[in-house]
DNA sequence: TCTGGGGTCCTAGGACCC
DNA sequence: TCTGGGGTCCTAGGACCC
């Protein structure tokens, strides 16, 4: 069946919000994220404008980095309010093209526009007059990629960045995609790369030229994927908004401003994180079988650690007792610490939880009428 | 070079059960 | 005495995404 998908994606999000209030920023490299001069060096960039990624700087890069790459860049930091006020406008402005709409974190979102349009033409001069009320509604830019799964339209929208539209048609897609390197379909990161790289796949063509078999015996399950993306098969839909969501896991963590070796202070930052989640457990009334606590030493070494209930739980003083518990293997380390972390998965909310017993409950009783006959 | 914070998904070994 | 095969759950680590 022919589809119509378009993927829409608001261009350096956090940057675009900030230069709303300061506009005498505009056309200068703008980083947001800490200061390194006042972070002490520490912290990455959220992302840059894109005067700033002229000089190689890209979201993720350590800002002690960017500061050597361009000294003269200028640093904010962001107004989450803000930022969550624009991201709702836009997500507001998208869903009166299409129903199915499917949100992608805070700046990008999916739309099934097949029952809008009869063909691609239709479907580009669609593109074009979202891009425009986007622009006029909250003077933010955004690219749009348009074409006939998922993946390809994001692969589009990264295409003419920023600012732009490309369509990808069933006629055009291959030759389209075939100079590109691998990186850029969703999946393939930096050690994926390197990997494929050796094995002498550079471009998505590379992939598009050898059969699903070939390149799933060289990459396994991973390989068998980017092929189905890359030959325009893959047929996952776009969600719609009504549909059930269950988040999976819900965490918090903190990197010190400088390495800590103080277990009294870790102690006390674990339970303020503990509490914090817990406040929004209990909003939510979720339940969760499962807690980690995550350290980070100086140097970068990373550990995790984790335990099972048999249960559900949600409880704050049992909760801060198993990370404790989890935290003493470390506590005589004597190592600076970086950072702390704590998580809850195997979440379950209790309405579900309900259903899961009464299902349960349901089976059992079945059993035993087998039994019994 | 120095590496945030919030997530998802995958892999792999081991325990345990049938 | 040596030890199958499948399924599920738990734990730890890692890649990747925005």
């Amino acid at each position: 069946m022919v589809r119509f998908i378009l993927h829409v994606d608001i261009d350096c999000f956090f940057a675009a919000v900030v230069l709303l209030d300061h506009p005498e920023l505009k056309n200068k490299p703008l980083i947001i994220g800490p200061n390194p001069k006042k972070s002490n060096n520490r912290g990455v960039v959220l992302t840059c404008t894109y005067e700033a990624r002229k000089f190689g700087i890209h979201s993720g890069m350590p800002v002690a980095k960017a500061s050597r790459l361009c000294p003269n860049a200028v640093y904010e930091r962001c107004d989450f309010d803000k930022i969550h006020e624009a991201s709702k406008k836009f997500m507001e402005i998208l869903q009166k093209y299409s129903s199915i709409f499917q949100k992608l974190g805070s700046d990008e979102a999916y739309l099934d526009i097949t029952e809008c349009v009869k063909n691609f033409q239709e479907a580009e001069k669609l593109a074009y007059k979202i891009k425009d009320e986007v622009k006029q509604m909250i003077n933010i830019t955004c690219s749009i990629g348009v074409s006939f799964t998922k993946m390809l339209a994001k692969i589009a929208s990264d295409f003419n960045k920023p600012d732009g539209i490309k369509v990808f048609t069933y006629e055009n897609f291959k030759d389209q995609l075939s100079p590109l390197p691998i990186k850029r379909i969703p999946g393939i990161g930096k050690k994926s790369k390197i990997y494929y790289n050796k094995k002498g796949i550079i471009t998505i063509g590379d992939i598009i030229s050898k059969s699903q078999e070939e390149i799933k015996n060289l990459f396994g399950k991973n390989g068998s994927w980017a092929w189905i993306i890359a030959n325009g098969l893959s047929s996952d839909t776009v969600h719609d908004k009504n549909t059930f969501y269950q988040q999976k896991s819900i965490s918090k963590e903190r990197t010190f401003h400088i390495d800590v070796e103080d277990y009294g202070f870790i102690i006390e930052k674990l339970t303020g994180l503990n509490e914090k989640i817990h406040k929004s457990l209990n909003q939510r009334k979720i339940n969760y079988k499962t807690i980690s606590i995550k350290i980070r030493f100086k140097g970068y070494e990373t550990y995790n650690r984790s335990k099972s209930f048999f249960t559900p739980k949600r409880n704050l003083n049992l909760a801060l007792k198993n990370a404790l518990e989890l935290l003493e293997e470390f506590a005589y380390m004597n190592k600076p610490v970086r950072l702390i972390g704590l998580k809850f998965s195997n979440l379950s909310s209790e309405k579900e939880q309900i259903k899961k017993i009464q299902i349960q409950n349901i089976q059992k009783n079945r059993r035993t009428l087998r039994d019994f006959i």
